[in-house]
DNA sequence: GCAGTTATGAACCGATCAGTTCTATATGAT
DNA sequence: ATCATATAGAACTGATCGGTTCATAACTGC
């Protein structure tokens, strides 16, 4: 009954996401949304509320993909899948670089309170699962306190994709960090 | 000879900042920044070419404006500097949250080359800061290695800020890296 | 106080913004 | 084949965007 859409809500998702996280909320048009996705804009405006009901979308859908990668459960827990996480959290896939999460917080200004929640639990939940593989090396220093500073180094690490710096001193970086906690 | 402007170009500056600051470029609009200055747009267009090179401006005014608090040249040169960097460089003084600089970073993508240039001018004169004042103490670490990842952590700081976790979680992480270091 | 000069403020500009409405189209059920 | 239905695409809306123009106001030198 009826003409059936030709997209679906997780294609849409997989598109937007990209030009959200390079461009943020404000600098993004609906125009841009459109071609991306290849959807109308009465495509999107009956799968979506507004374009912030889509940001949102698109940043759970980042959230919970950078969940199911699980990268801090990887046994056994320890030092290895801490470093996996700085190495290969922040992505550089083409337009697509850091963190979708850790940019948006730049925005957080604009954005609703939706999105402040999603990236607050969503912190928690990684600050919890570091501090977890901490905890498994026995270390001299509070693993929780341990854990929160990787984070905001994580976020560092994140936000420094913007510049041109590259791979290589992020590596250094990494490097560094891991050889002080590896020590502890 | 003719009427004299009742605004000065740093004035306008120190009023605009603030606005670039929590909002970034794309989320500013002339309006806003009519406001903010009291100054009319005749007179912002009178003073730069346009809504980039008053952005441009800004962000030069807040970098210099950073170095001479001159936080990382204090006698003696040590960990002590590297610490009231990390907790003081980042500001929280109502709506100028973080660093103006490191929020920049993640509009890159819509900055022009200048304010590309300006940041990693800044970032290498920090960084450079950072390990003279890490060589005064004699680690068993390279310092350029060291002060890398702490600039790294700083940037981190900074994008945190926009998040509510307060002030007391940023002491608690600038404590436990601190304490790190001073082990080495 | 007049002439020349410069800043101000408001009106104006085309473009684009997010969002809505309306028509044409493609489908499934009968 | 037809009808009901839900889509797609384009036209449209009012607001706002960055930026310009222009008449008016405020000043200095004479």
């Amino acid at each position: 009954m009826g003409r059936p859409k030709n997209f679906n809500r997780e294609e849409v998702l997989e598109k937007a996401m990209p030009v959200f996280w390079k461009h943020g909320f404000s600098d993004t048009s609906l125009q841009e949304l459109e071609r991306a996705t290849g959807v109308n804009k009465s495509g999107l405006y009956s799968e979506f509320r507004d374009k912030e009901d889509l940001f949102v979308a698109c940043l759970r859908h980042y959230l919970e993909s950078q969940e199911k990668r699980g990268l801090l459960t990887k046994e056994p827990l320890g030092w290895d899948n801490v470093e996996t996480l700085l190495k290969h959290g922040p992505l550089n896939k083409g337009e697509q670089k850091g963190c979708f999460s850790v940019n948006s917080m730049r925005e957080f200004a604009i954005l609703p309170d939706e999105a402040h929640a999603l990236v607050a639990e969503n912190r928690a939940a990684l600050q919890s699962l570091l501090a977890m593989n901490i905890e498994a090396e026995n270390p001299k220093m509070d693993p929780r306190r341990l854990a929160e500073m990787v984070l905001s180094f994580f976020s560092g690490l994140c936000i420094e994709r913007n510049l041109e710096s590259g791979k290589a001193s992020s590596a250094r970086k990494i490097g560094s960090l891991m050889k002080m906690l590896r020590s502890l």
